[in-house]
DNA sequence: CATGAATGAGCATTCATTCAT
DNA sequence: CATGAATGAATGCTCATTCAT
């Protein structure tokens, strides 16, 4: 008895398995570039040069530059969820400490990542990017900041009331660390990124014995 | 025997100060553009019409499109400096606290600023901004840093020895906030930019209680 | 001593109907995307697309599009006397008359067609319509031609000698008839298409009175 | 006493004059390409090329390619109706055969402007042309038919009430000739173009015997 | 036969920069 | 100084056509 949703070949699978694995060849050479240059300067022809590729094939994988964006946007934040949740692991205390450090480890891994997801812009935002990717790009952050949230409430240290702005705080300070870093900004104050976040971190677990 | 420098004339000052004038309002325009659209998508010929100018005029006085933002940057964080010592005044306590809402009311009233210091684009930095510049920048920025490291330290709230250290950490998380707010993060998150700026200046005095 | 042309099995014959029959398939789907979008915009994705084959198929059984082309354009000039011949019918009188409503009627109720028939383009034609197409294209418009000429001659509307210049002048107007009234141009000058053609219509046969 | 709305200076008055005299340059070169090409084919670049300028500049001249056709187009109307006037002159009989010849002489002797302005293309209508410049059009090609219908009426050919129909049948039968002198089908049925015209004019006069 | 991935040239348009006036 | 015309390379994207499977 087949299955219900599914008349899918054998060559259908392998072919849909291959088109997934050149999409994610795709993504990986473009978050390089645009790392590399910048969102708005990185090239679609440069893209897929990188990826091995000629430049109208990206089009049979993605629309458009900004679909190609949006993709690999998500696809970070879905990861950065996971990487916290894991990071979080079943400890019983310093949960929140641990989901802190994931975050920050995340970015520090991967530091095209940061620049995609806090590309700063003005006004004129990309047509694709609106509506609905962006309340779902932000839903995903809110579920990085409830899930911190909710360690701090497991650590005991934040009550339930408070611990959801207690967790905006204390990533916000991470974001600020890793654009200092990126930027190149935290050498050049003469401090080491770790030590700082030593700091943010130590303060984590401070605010117990108040 | 003549000076070193030059034997500037009147005519020559008046001809200084009128040049000098133009190029601030060619950098004001230029700010603003830049603000509107971000800074690749900023065009010469939209700057130069909102500042009045012919576009080719602008190359009289800045050399390239990089040299005008690094100039617009330069100021930027001269005028930032400048703001945090006089939000600091010559009060006796709380030197710290008004530092930080210094730097925090100073990109919040400007938020081109912001965007512009902290523009994220890795390797491929433009020409205009290497070297020199780029140190002179840092200093500027390590300035800043000092600056808020002295004020704990008056206060109170720091060691010598530790007060550049806590100056970075808490600047850092301000510059944090400043991203999640100018990236319409904080919103999504569904908490309030001055309450989080709240907690963070309360963290500074409460160090003392330890 | 096999005959020269190929012995033909069975399977042969099957096997070139159900071809003939996928290229015709392919045409009616290329005619309605040609008629969409215009020729040059049509793409032979959308027309693979349209008649439920893939991209490259159309390979197999046209050349270029311009192959395409042509051969929709053929079939139509082809069906285009066929109909003219049918509307004339058996009749003894009015058979002109009948002829060139047979040509409104044909081009009316396929606006399509006479898009492609006389799709204006200048000196660089495509490669696939020269030659040998073009001159079999003329001969099937001289034929619609003589056509009517026997009609109005059997209608003894003109004489053997003039018929053929009557007929072509009569079928010009209503070609100017049918561009005007597919480019819009009719209605926008306040006249009804049909009003027109019945002028034209009662000229030929008023032609007699004189 | 300076002039209200001018104060124009030489040099304004010559960069303008200059400025008009370079656009007419691209319009007559863009009219050459789009007759050779076809509209759609025919590319800003090579454009720009037979006018002997850069591809850019194009763009200083006309804000788009739908644009610079509309211009070309609006002008060819213009000149036709102009065209038209002149030929009828202040003749005092045959004035309506005149403006008739008037109008064949125009295309016949700039063949591209017919192509412009009766370019086959379906439903897909660029962007630019709709709206206002295809009303503008509409207009223009309605006071041609008018002109011709008051020549019918001033000539004794028609009366006021039938004038704007005969006007348009005629008018109707030239852009058909046109159309089949154009595409070479007049010649593919061995009929001189200037022998079916004669054929159209002659019935124009003949009208009034009936 | 049939598929659809892949190519690469081509297109409209933009833009930093130069330069004759 | 100031203008704005001019350049030409670059960009996102499309499309006819080819070809390995």
């Amino acid at each position: 008895m087949p299955p219900a949703t599914a008349p899918l070949e054998p060559r259908d699978t392998r072919r849909t398995a291959v088109r997934e694995f050149k999409r994610r060849l795709i993504q990986d050479a473009a978050k390089q570039i645009f790392a590399d240059h910048g969102i708005e300067a990185a090239s679609m022809r440069e893209i897929a040069l990188a990826a091995g590729y000629s430049t109208g094939l990206i089009y049979a994988y993605f629309e458009t530059k900004e679909e190609l964006y949006a993709e690999i946007l998500r696809d970070s934040l879905d990861a950065l969820y996971e990487a916290m949740v894991a990071a979080t692991g079943s400890k019983t205390g310093q949960r929140a400490v641990a989901a802190l450090r994931g975050l920050w480890d995340f970015y520090t891994q991967r530091p095209a990542d940061f620049d995609l997801g806090f590309y700063l812009h003005g006004g004129a935002r990309p047509a694709g990017l609106t509506r609905d990717l962006d309340h779902e790009l932000n839903a995903l952050l809110d579920r990085v900041m409830i899930h911190v949230g909710e360690c701090l409430v497991a650590d005991g240290l934040a009550t339930p009331k408070k611990a959801h702005h207690q967790a905006v705080a204390y990533a916000t300070s991470l974001f600020g660390l890793l654009l200092m870093t990126r930027t190149g900004r935290i050498k050049s104050v003469k401090e080491e990124p770790e030590l700082v976040l030593a700091t943010f971190l130590r303060a984590v677990t401070q605010k117990t014995s108040k």
